[in-house]
DNA sequence: AGCGATGTTCGCCG
DNA sequence: TCGGCGAACATCGC
């Protein structure tokens, strides 16, 4: 699932069903997808409760004091909260189980999620080299942010490290909505534009979070139900180009999304 | 039955 | 150091 309008659609789930629950039992299905040893995350879990979460771009730190777990979703990640008496969900990786009749399973079909400890949030987004969060950030920070950086746009905001929480298909979108080429050298866009790409991040993500990150039912507006071969642009008709770029399929319209801007 | 996939990371090269 | 590319990771659904 995750760009950040899923992450954060698990944020406020987990805020809402999983807080302040005593863990009194973690189940761990496959290793793999622990960067840590399964004692250490006992170590930090076990008789805790989940205090509160943070999220960081595609990241979401929860709070157990002394110290964090990260819950990252890779492509396929998913959080539930169901009753002890059902079986757990499908591709359960790992399950709390909370002193209520309760558990939370982190599940994760393809296994590219992972959960760490880190002892700070700062620690954390500095080892990780995360820019700006892409919903939180403000205006200046994100003209500093764009000022700095030389690459072409659609692949700086794959890029985590330039802002964090923009994917592949919430870039295409962002991009359409601004008329911004996707190779458009970053750096050469001027303030108005830069102004106008700003406000679209926002305006993008809030919509998406409204959705609970849902893609399948976007207005025909959009250029997200577009994406695809053969489509043509809900604006002028032109037939919606793919391209590749860092090994990923990109969709813009060569019409409304020109070079030059 | 093969291909593609909302992500991250690493090594290579310019 | 940065930017871009390609591959690797793992596995399921179309």
């Amino acid at each position: 699932m995750p760009e950040l309008p899923e992450v954060e659609t698990f944020k406020r789930y987990l805020d809402k069903t999983s807080l302040k629950q005593l863990i009194k039992k973690i189940i761990v299905t496959d290793h793999r997808i622990l960067k840590i040893d399964e004692s250490f995350l006992k170590e930090s879990l076990l008789g805790k409760k989940f205090e509160s979460s943070i999220r960081h771009g595609k990241y979401l730190l929860v709070f157990l004091n002394p110290r964090y777990l990260v819950m990252h979703f890779g492509m396929t990640g998913d959080l539930e909260y169901y009753n002890k008496k059902d079986d757990p969900p499908k591709y359960s990786k790992v399950i709390f189980q909370f002193n209520t009749d309760f558990n939370l399973a982190y599940i994760s079909t393809r296994m590219f999620g992972k959960l760490d400890i880190v002892d700070s949030i700062e620690e954390f987004i500095k080892n990780k080299k995360l820019g700006l969060d892409a919903y939180k950030m403000g205006f200046e920070d994100f003209k500093g942010a764009v000022e700095k950086r030389t690459a072409i746009i659609k692949n700086a905001f794959l890029n985590q490290s330039f802002i964090a929480g923009v994917g592949n298909i919430y870039s295409d979108e962002i991009l359409f909505r601004s008329k911004i080429h996707p190779k458009t050298k970053i750096n050469s866009l001027h303030e108005g534009k830069i102004k106008e790409l700003f406000t679209n991040i926002k305006d993008v993500l809030k919509f998406g979070i409204e959705k609970q990150g849902d893609l399948s039912t976007y207005p025909n507006q959009f250029l997200i139900p577009h994406r695809k071969l053969e489509e043509r642009c809900p604006a002028c008709n032109t037939e919606i180009t793919r391209f590749e770029i860092g090994g990923r399929h990109g969709f813009f319209c060569p019409k409304c999304q020109k070079e030059e801007n």
